[in-house]
DNA sequence: AACACGGTTGACCATCTAGTCAAGATTGTT
DNA sequence: AACAATCTTGACTAGATGGTCAACCGTGTT
Protein backbone atom coordinates (compact mmCIF):
# COMPACT_ATOMS: atom_id res chain seq x y z
CA UNK A 1 0.00 0.00 0.00
CA UNK A 2 0.98 3.27 -0.94
CA UNK A 3 -0.09 4.38 2.51
CA UNK A 4 2.86 2.85 4.06
CA UNK A 5 5.38 4.93 1.99
CA UNK A 6 4.10 7.98 4.07
CA UNK A 7 4.30 5.86 7.27
CA UNK A 8 8.48 5.48 6.75
CA UNK A 9 8.40 9.19 5.66
CA UNK A 10 10.20 9.76 8.51
CA UNK A 11 12.57 7.31 8.29
CA UNK A 12 14.21 8.57 5.02
CA UNK A 13 13.74 12.10 5.83
CA UNK A 14 16.20 11.34 9.03
CA UNK A 15 18.68 9.41 6.76
CA UNK A 16 19.08 11.79 4.23
CA UNK A 17 19.55 14.54 6.55
CA UNK A 18 22.14 12.48 8.18
CA UNK A 19 24.01 11.61 4.94
CA UNK A 20 23.68 15.20 3.74
CA UNK A 21 25.46 16.47 6.36
CA UNK A 22 28.06 13.97 6.32
CA UNK A 23 28.44 14.36 2.16
CA UNK A 24 28.58 18.48 2.94
CA UNK A 25 31.48 17.74 5.88
CA UNK A 26 33.38 15.08 4.25
CA UNK A 27 33.05 16.97 0.15
CA UNK A 28 34.69 20.20 2.29
CA UNK A 29 37.23 18.22 3.33
CA UNK A 30 38.38 16.30 0.58
CA UNK A 31 36.78 17.47 -2.48
CA UNK A 32 34.49 15.93 -5.18
CA UNK A 33 36.85 12.89 -6.24
CA UNK A 34 38.78 13.26 -2.69
CA UNK A 35 36.00 12.01 -0.74
CA UNK A 36 34.62 8.78 -0.84
CA UNK A 37 31.15 7.29 -0.29
CA UNK A 38 32.73 5.26 2.49
CA UNK A 39 34.08 8.25 4.23
CA UNK A 40 30.47 9.56 4.10
CA UNK A 41 29.21 6.41 5.48
CA UNK A 42 31.01 6.25 8.02
CA UNK A 43 30.68 10.09 8.87
CA UNK A 44 26.88 9.66 8.70
CA UNK A 45 26.96 6.20 10.80
CA UNK A 46 25.53 4.07 8.53
CA UNK A 47 26.39 1.38 5.60
CA UNK A 48 27.65 2.29 2.56
CA UNK A 49 25.06 0.17 0.45
CA UNK A 50 22.44 2.24 2.19
CA UNK A 51 23.93 5.81 0.88
CA UNK A 52 22.99 4.11 -2.33
CA UNK A 53 19.73 3.02 -1.16
CA UNK A 54 19.03 6.88 -0.56
CA UNK A 55 20.94 8.57 -3.60
CA UNK A 56 21.80 7.02 -7.07
CA UNK A 57 25.16 8.28 -7.21
CA UNK A 58 27.72 9.88 -5.50
CA UNK A 59 27.34 13.16 -8.18
CA UNK A 60 23.56 13.12 -7.72
CA UNK A 61 24.01 13.44 -3.43
CA UNK A 62 26.82 16.00 -4.31
CA UNK A 63 24.37 18.30 -6.32
CA UNK A 64 22.12 17.61 -3.20
CA UNK A 65 24.51 19.18 -1.11
CA UNK A 66 25.49 22.29 -2.98
CA UNK A 67 22.09 22.84 -3.88
CA UNK A 68 21.13 23.39 -0.27
CA UNK A 69 23.75 25.12 0.11
CA UNK A 70 23.16 27.86 -2.64
CA UNK A 71 19.27 27.54 -0.65
CA UNK A 72 21.14 29.14 2.75
CA UNK A 73 22.46 31.50 0.49
CA UNK A 74 19.87 33.24 -1.23
CA UNK A 75 17.99 33.45 2.30
CA UNK A 76 21.32 35.72 3.49
CA UNK A 77 20.36 37.36 0.18
CA UNK A 78 17.48 38.98 1.80
CA UNK A 79 19.11 40.86 4.70
CA UNK A 80 20.38 42.91 1.43
CA UNK A 81 16.54 44.10 0.74
CA UNK A 82 15.54 45.12 4.76
CA UNK A 83 16.86 48.51 4.26
CA UNK A 84 16.85 50.97 1.99
CA UNK A 85 20.04 53.11 4.40
CA UNK A 86 22.91 51.41 2.39
CA UNK A 87 25.35 51.29 5.99
CA UNK A 88 22.04 49.52 7.60
CA UNK A 89 21.34 47.14 4.67
CA UNK A 90 25.49 46.56 3.88
CA UNK A 91 26.07 46.34 8.18
CA UNK A 92 22.99 43.57 7.64
CA UNK A 93 24.05 41.89 4.83
CA UNK A 94 27.87 41.42 6.13
CA UNK A 95 26.88 40.41 9.61
CA UNK A 96 25.11 37.73 7.81
CA UNK A 97 27.28 36.52 5.60
CA UNK A 98 29.96 36.08 8.54
CA UNK A 99 27.64 34.14 10.89
CA UNK A 100 27.07 32.23 7.31
CA UNK A 101 30.79 31.20 7.07
CA UNK A 102 30.65 30.70 11.42
CA UNK A 103 27.88 28.30 11.27
CA UNK A 104 28.24 26.59 7.97
CA UNK A 105 32.20 26.79 7.37
CA UNK A 106 31.79 23.36 5.54
CA UNK A 107 29.11 24.19 3.03
CA UNK A 108 31.19 27.65 2.37
CA UNK A 109 34.36 25.36 1.03
CA UNK A 110 31.91 22.74 -0.78
CA UNK A 111 31.04 25.66 -2.79
CA UNK A 112 34.38 27.53 -3.35
CA UNK A 113 35.66 24.06 -4.26
CA UNK A 114 32.88 23.84 -7.15
CA UNK A 115 33.35 27.23 -8.67
CA UNK A 116 37.41 26.93 -8.37
CA UNK A 117 37.29 23.69 -10.37
CA UNK A 118 34.91 25.62 -12.64
CA UNK A 119 31.73 24.55 -11.59
CA UNK A 120 31.29 21.25 -13.47
CA UNK A 121 28.50 20.34 -11.39
CA UNK A 122 25.81 23.53 -10.76
CA UNK A 123 26.80 25.54 -14.03
CA UNK A 124 23.41 26.44 -14.37
CA UNK A 125 22.80 27.91 -11.52
CA UNK A 126 25.64 30.25 -11.90
CA UNK A 127 24.29 31.07 -15.37
CA UNK A 128 20.33 31.93 -13.69
CA UNK A 129 19.94 32.26 -10.34
CA UNK A 130 23.16 33.67 -9.04
CA UNK A 131 23.25 36.15 -12.16
CA UNK A 132 20.03 37.42 -11.56
CA UNK A 133 20.06 37.59 -8.20
CA UNK A 134 23.64 39.74 -8.54
CA UNK A 135 21.75 41.97 -11.16
CA UNK A 136 19.21 42.96 -8.92
CA UNK A 137 22.25 44.02 -5.95
CA UNK A 138 24.05 45.84 -8.36
CA UNK A 139 20.76 47.63 -9.30
CA UNK A 140 20.00 48.52 -5.61
CA UNK A 141 23.98 49.49 -5.30
CA UNK A 142 23.65 51.87 -8.17
CA UNK A 143 20.43 53.76 -7.13
CA UNK A 144 22.28 54.50 -3.94
CA UNK A 145 25.26 56.04 -6.32
CA UNK A 146 22.89 57.69 -8.10
CA UNK A 147 20.95 59.32 -4.48
CA UNK A 148 24.96 60.35 -3.80
CA UNK A 149 24.28 57.75 -0.43
CA UNK A 150 27.95 56.09 -1.48
CA UNK A 151 30.93 57.35 -3.55
CA UNK A 152 30.60 56.01 -6.90
CA UNK A 153 32.32 52.61 -7.72
CA UNK A 154 31.55 49.76 -10.02
CA UNK A 155 29.24 47.41 -7.97
CA UNK A 156 30.62 44.38 -9.32
CA UNK A 157 34.15 44.91 -7.59
CA UNK A 158 32.03 45.91 -4.24
CA UNK A 159 30.09 42.95 -4.44
CA UNK A 160 32.84 40.76 -4.86
CA UNK A 161 34.46 42.10 -1.75
CA UNK A 162 31.83 41.55 0.46
CA UNK A 163 32.14 37.91 -0.94
CA UNK A 164 35.75 37.26 -0.23
CA UNK A 165 36.35 38.72 3.10
CA UNK A 166 32.94 37.61 4.59
CA UNK A 167 34.04 33.83 2.71
CA UNK A 168 37.44 34.00 3.81
CA UNK A 169 36.63 33.26 7.13
CA UNK A 170 34.95 29.97 6.66
CA UNK A 171 36.89 28.86 3.31
CA UNK A 172 40.33 29.85 4.80
CA UNK A 173 39.56 28.82 8.92
CA UNK A 174 42.05 26.65 8.55
CA UNK A 175 44.63 29.71 7.77
CA UNK A 176 43.30 31.85 10.85
CA UNK A 177 43.27 29.37 13.41
CA UNK A 178 46.85 28.35 12.46
CA UNK A 179 47.77 32.21 12.24
CA UNK A 180 45.60 32.51 16.00
CA UNK A 181 47.65 30.56 17.65
CA UNK A 182 46.04 27.34 16.61
CA UNK A 183 43.23 28.18 18.44
CA UNK A 184 39.85 29.06 17.04
CA UNK A 185 38.50 32.41 16.57
CA UNK A 186 36.20 33.63 20.27
CA UNK A 187 32.96 34.86 19.85
CA UNK A 188 34.55 38.09 20.67
CA UNK A 189 37.24 37.42 17.16
CA UNK A 190 34.00 36.79 15.57
CA UNK A 191 32.47 40.02 16.52
CA UNK A 192 35.44 41.99 16.24
CA UNK A 193 36.22 40.87 12.71
CA UNK A 194 32.83 41.26 11.43
CA UNK A 195 32.80 44.98 12.68
CA UNK A 196 35.93 45.78 11.20
CA UNK A 197 34.81 44.26 7.67
CA UNK A 198 31.96 46.17 7.86
CA UNK A 199 33.83 49.29 9.03
CA UNK A 200 36.41 49.21 6.36
CA UNK A 201 33.95 48.71 3.99
CA UNK A 202 31.73 51.09 4.91
CA UNK A 203 34.14 53.94 5.51
CA UNK A 204 35.76 52.98 2.21
CA UNK A 205 32.18 53.75 0.29
CA UNK A 206 30.17 56.23 2.49
CA UNK A 207 30.83 59.94 0.87
CA UNK A 208 33.31 62.19 1.78
CA UNK B 1 81.25 10.08 -15.35
CA UNK B 2 79.61 12.78 -12.87
CA UNK B 3 80.18 15.58 -15.86
CA UNK B 4 77.31 14.11 -17.90
CA UNK B 5 75.11 14.49 -15.26
CA UNK B 6 76.11 18.32 -15.67
CA UNK B 7 75.99 17.92 -19.37
CA UNK B 8 72.23 16.73 -18.96
CA UNK B 9 70.93 18.72 -16.74
CA UNK B 10 69.32 21.20 -19.00
CA UNK B 11 67.12 18.41 -19.97
CA UNK B 12 66.23 17.34 -15.91
CA UNK B 13 65.44 21.48 -15.65
CA UNK B 14 63.22 21.65 -18.62
CA UNK B 15 61.27 18.86 -18.09
CA UNK B 16 60.69 18.98 -14.15
CA UNK B 17 59.97 23.03 -15.18
CA UNK B 18 56.64 21.09 -17.42
CA UNK B 19 55.87 19.07 -15.39
CA UNK B 20 55.58 21.64 -12.12
CA UNK B 21 53.37 23.69 -14.66
CA UNK B 22 51.19 20.88 -15.91
CA UNK B 23 50.70 19.58 -12.17
CA UNK B 24 49.75 23.12 -11.00
CA UNK B 25 47.30 23.30 -13.60
CA UNK B 26 45.75 19.89 -12.91
CA UNK B 27 45.88 19.97 -9.01
CA UNK B 28 44.30 23.56 -9.63
CA UNK B 29 41.66 22.21 -11.22
CA UNK B 30 40.59 18.73 -9.66
CA UNK B 31 42.46 18.99 -6.33
CA UNK B 32 45.27 16.69 -5.09
CA UNK B 33 43.17 13.31 -4.98
CA UNK B 34 40.65 14.26 -8.02
CA UNK B 35 44.05 14.68 -10.03
CA UNK B 36 45.67 11.79 -11.79
CA UNK B 37 49.14 11.23 -12.47
CA UNK B 38 47.41 10.33 -15.88
CA UNK B 39 46.08 13.63 -16.75
CA UNK B 40 49.58 15.90 -14.97
CA UNK B 41 51.60 13.35 -17.90
CA UNK B 42 48.92 14.12 -20.70
CA UNK B 43 49.09 17.55 -19.94
CA UNK B 44 52.58 18.03 -19.77
CA UNK B 45 52.93 15.96 -22.79
CA UNK B 46 55.32 13.43 -20.95
CA UNK B 47 54.80 9.28 -20.68
CA UNK B 48 53.31 8.76 -17.01
CA UNK B 49 56.22 6.49 -16.09
CA UNK B 50 58.47 9.93 -17.06
CA UNK B 51 56.96 12.21 -14.04
CA UNK B 52 57.98 9.11 -11.44
CA UNK B 53 61.50 9.42 -13.00
CA UNK B 54 61.52 13.25 -11.92
CA UNK B 55 59.06 13.17 -8.77
CA UNK B 56 58.90 9.90 -6.72
CA UNK B 57 55.42 10.44 -5.80
CA UNK B 58 52.28 11.98 -6.11
CA UNK B 59 52.89 13.96 -2.90
CA UNK B 60 55.97 14.93 -3.44
CA UNK B 61 55.14 16.70 -6.83
CA UNK B 62 52.26 18.10 -5.49
CA UNK B 63 54.49 19.49 -2.36
CA UNK B 64 56.77 20.96 -5.09
CA UNK B 65 54.06 22.83 -7.02
CA UNK B 66 52.51 24.07 -3.28
CA UNK B 67 55.89 25.50 -2.66
CA UNK B 68 56.83 26.96 -5.53
CA UNK B 69 53.52 29.15 -5.12
CA UNK B 70 54.33 29.93 -1.67
CA UNK B 71 57.97 31.52 -2.95
CA UNK B 72 55.94 33.58 -5.35
CA UNK B 73 53.59 35.39 -2.60
CA UNK B 74 56.54 35.94 -0.13
CA UNK B 75 58.11 37.61 -3.01
CA UNK B 76 55.39 39.74 -3.79
CA UNK B 77 55.19 40.29 -0.28
CA UNK B 78 58.06 42.68 -0.04
CA UNK B 79 56.22 44.98 -1.48
CA UNK B 80 55.04 45.74 1.67
CA UNK B 81 58.26 46.51 2.72
CA UNK B 82 59.01 48.94 -0.32
CA UNK B 83 57.63 52.15 1.34
CA UNK B 84 56.42 53.60 4.99
CA UNK B 85 53.85 55.01 3.94
CA UNK B 86 50.53 53.19 4.38
CA UNK B 87 49.23 54.74 1.32
CA UNK B 88 52.00 53.69 -0.81
CA UNK B 89 53.03 50.34 0.69
CA UNK B 90 49.54 49.10 0.48
CA UNK B 91 48.53 49.68 -2.96
CA UNK B 92 52.07 48.45 -4.01
CA UNK B 93 51.16 45.36 -2.23
CA UNK B 94 47.57 44.90 -3.31
CA UNK B 95 48.11 45.86 -7.12
CA UNK B 96 51.04 43.40 -6.61
CA UNK B 97 48.03 40.43 -5.01
CA UNK B 98 45.89 41.25 -7.97
CA UNK B 99 48.42 40.86 -10.94
CA UNK B 100 49.39 37.91 -9.20
CA UNK B 101 46.00 36.64 -9.14
CA UNK B 102 45.76 37.39 -13.16
CA UNK B 103 49.53 35.72 -14.02
CA UNK B 104 49.00 32.22 -11.89
CA UNK B 105 45.22 31.34 -11.01
CA UNK B 106 45.82 27.67 -10.68
CA UNK B 107 48.64 28.16 -8.36
CA UNK B 108 46.04 30.37 -5.95
CA UNK B 109 43.43 28.10 -6.70
CA UNK B 110 45.86 24.63 -5.10
CA UNK B 111 46.74 26.76 -2.15
CA UNK B 112 43.10 27.50 -1.69
CA UNK B 113 42.54 23.91 -1.82
CA UNK B 114 45.07 22.98 0.63
CA UNK B 115 44.03 25.09 3.36
CA UNK B 116 40.55 24.19 2.22
CA UNK B 117 41.59 20.68 3.55
CA UNK B 118 43.21 21.60 6.34
CA UNK B 119 46.60 22.34 4.48
CA UNK B 120 47.23 18.31 5.37
CA UNK B 121 50.86 18.69 3.72
CA UNK B 122 52.09 22.36 3.97
CA UNK B 123 50.91 22.65 7.84
CA UNK B 124 54.51 23.43 8.51
CA UNK B 125 54.77 25.84 6.17
CA UNK B 126 51.68 27.82 7.68
CA UNK B 127 53.02 27.53 11.21
CA UNK B 128 56.56 28.50 10.22
CA UNK B 129 57.22 30.86 7.30
CA UNK B 130 53.79 32.20 7.22
CA UNK B 131 53.31 32.72 10.83
CA UNK B 132 56.57 34.98 11.25
CA UNK B 133 55.80 36.96 7.89
CA UNK B 134 52.38 37.42 9.12
CA UNK B 135 53.64 38.88 12.73
CA UNK B 136 55.98 41.57 10.69
CA UNK B 137 53.30 42.95 9.06
CA UNK B 138 50.93 42.86 11.90
CA UNK B 139 53.72 44.76 13.89
CA UNK B 140 53.99 47.34 10.23
CA UNK B 141 50.30 48.22 10.64
CA UNK B 142 50.79 48.65 14.42
CA UNK B 143 53.44 50.97 13.90
CA UNK B 144 51.21 52.71 11.32
CA UNK B 145 48.22 53.01 13.91
CA UNK B 146 50.63 53.97 16.43
CA UNK B 147 51.77 56.89 14.15
CA UNK B 148 47.72 57.83 13.60
CA UNK B 149 48.53 57.77 10.24
CA UNK B 150 45.18 54.73 9.60
CA UNK B 151 42.72 54.34 12.00
CA UNK B 152 42.65 51.80 14.76
CA UNK B 153 41.76 48.64 13.95
CA UNK B 154 42.93 44.91 14.51
CA UNK B 155 45.68 44.65 12.02
CA UNK B 156 44.90 40.86 11.44
CA UNK B 157 41.44 41.21 9.77
CA UNK B 158 42.59 43.93 7.83
CA UNK B 159 45.41 41.28 6.30
CA UNK B 160 42.66 38.73 6.09
CA UNK B 161 40.77 41.35 3.98
CA UNK B 162 43.61 41.85 1.69
CA UNK B 163 44.21 38.54 0.89
CA UNK B 164 40.55 37.59 0.51
CA UNK B 165 39.61 39.97 -1.78
CA UNK B 166 42.59 39.98 -3.99
CA UNK B 167 42.81 36.12 -4.18
CA UNK B 168 38.60 35.80 -4.40
CA UNK B 169 39.99 37.27 -8.29
CA UNK B 170 41.95 33.74 -8.82
CA UNK B 171 39.75 31.81 -6.87
CA UNK B 172 36.76 32.54 -8.10
CA UNK B 173 37.79 33.86 -11.21
CA UNK B 174 35.08 31.34 -12.91
CA UNK B 175 32.42 32.71 -11.21
CA UNK B 176 33.42 36.52 -11.85
CA UNK B 177 33.50 35.26 -15.50
CA UNK B 178 30.24 33.69 -15.72
CA UNK B 179 28.85 36.90 -14.04
CA UNK B 180 30.51 38.88 -17.00
CA UNK B 181 28.52 37.14 -19.63
CA UNK B 182 31.29 34.47 -19.68
CA UNK B 183 34.15 36.99 -20.84
CA UNK B 184 37.52 36.92 -18.91
CA UNK B 185 37.79 40.25 -17.65
CA UNK B 186 39.77 42.97 -20.10
CA UNK B 187 42.56 44.75 -19.04
CA UNK B 188 40.41 47.86 -17.96
CA UNK B 189 38.19 45.72 -16.05
CA UNK B 190 41.43 44.22 -13.80
CA UNK B 191 42.52 47.81 -13.57
CA UNK B 192 39.16 48.97 -12.01
CA UNK B 193 38.50 45.86 -9.68
CA UNK B 194 41.96 46.82 -8.46
CA UNK B 195 41.60 50.40 -8.40
CA UNK B 196 38.45 49.61 -6.36
CA UNK B 197 40.00 47.27 -4.33
CA UNK B 198 42.74 49.53 -3.28
CA UNK B 199 40.42 52.69 -2.37
CA UNK B 200 37.75 51.09 -0.48
CA UNK B 201 40.37 49.33 1.73
CA UNK B 202 42.64 53.08 2.11
CA UNK B 203 39.75 54.89 2.46
CA UNK B 204 38.13 52.52 4.83
CA UNK B 205 41.84 53.10 6.91
CA UNK B 206 42.39 56.57 6.31
CA UNK B 207 42.35 58.56 9.18
CA UNK B 208 38.82 60.55 9.26
C1' DA C 1 83.61 3.26 -32.76
C1' DA C 2 82.79 1.90 -28.16
C1' DC C 3 81.29 3.20 -23.82
C1' DA C 4 78.70 4.94 -19.81
C1' DC C 5 75.34 7.38 -17.90
C1' DG C 6 71.01 9.71 -17.75
C1' DG C 7 66.60 9.70 -19.87
C1' DT C 8 62.38 7.23 -21.91
C1' DT C 9 58.69 4.10 -21.97
C1' DG C 10 55.11 0.21 -22.43
C1' DA C 11 53.50 -3.28 -19.72
C1' DC C 12 52.37 -4.70 -15.45
C1' DC C 13 50.54 -5.05 -10.41
C1' DA C 14 48.31 -4.22 -5.99
C1' DT C 15 44.99 -1.42 -4.20
C1' DC C 16 41.10 1.39 -3.92
C1' DT C 17 36.41 2.74 -5.03
C1' DA C 18 31.62 3.56 -7.12
C1' DG C 19 28.10 1.01 -7.74
C1' DT C 20 25.23 -3.65 -7.62
C1' DC C 21 22.59 -7.24 -5.72
C1' DA C 22 20.03 -10.48 -3.32
C1' DA C 23 18.88 -12.04 1.03
C1' DG C 24 17.23 -10.64 5.30
C1' DA C 25 15.36 -7.35 8.94
C1' DT C 26 11.70 -3.70 10.25
C1' DT C 27 7.62 -1.55 10.41
C1' DG C 28 2.87 -0.27 9.94
C1' DT C 29 -1.54 -2.18 8.48
C1' DT C 30 -5.23 -5.51 8.30
C1' DA D 1 -0.57 -13.37 13.12
C1' DA D 2 0.07 -12.62 8.33
C1' DC D 3 1.21 -9.28 4.89
C1' DA D 4 3.51 -6.01 1.97
C1' DA D 5 6.19 -2.08 1.39
C1' DT D 6 10.33 -0.18 2.89
C1' DC D 7 14.78 -0.27 4.75
C1' DT D 8 19.36 -2.61 5.76
C1' DT D 9 23.63 -4.67 4.72
C1' DG D 10 27.64 -7.94 3.65
C1' DA D 11 29.65 -9.62 -0.30
C1' DC D 12 30.78 -8.85 -4.84
C1' DT D 13 32.37 -6.69 -9.52
C1' DA D 14 34.40 -3.82 -12.97
C1' DG D 15 37.22 -0.18 -13.68
C1' DA D 16 40.51 3.29 -12.36
C1' DT D 17 44.91 4.70 -10.42
C1' DG D 18 49.58 5.26 -8.08
C1' DG D 19 53.55 3.24 -8.48
C1' DT D 20 57.22 -0.32 -10.39
C1' DC D 21 60.37 -2.30 -13.53
C1' DA D 22 63.27 -3.91 -17.03
C1' DA D 23 64.36 -3.12 -21.55
C1' DC D 24 65.55 0.44 -24.56
C1' DC D 25 67.23 5.12 -26.49
C1' DG D 26 70.48 9.37 -27.01
C1' DT D 27 74.26 11.95 -26.23
C1' DG D 28 78.69 13.50 -24.90
C1' DT D 29 83.32 11.60 -23.94
C1' DT D 30 87.32 8.80 -24.81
Amino acid sequence: MLILKAAKAHIRAENERLILEAGERIFAQHGFRGATMQMIADQAGLPKANLHYYFDSKEKLYRCVVEKIFEIWLQAASSFENSDEPKEALKLYIYEKMQISRRHPYGSKVWANEVMQGAPIIQDFLETQLRSWTDGRIESIQAWIAAGKIRSVEPRWVMYMIWATTQHYADFGHQIETLNADVPLSEAQWEAASETVFEVIWNGLAPK
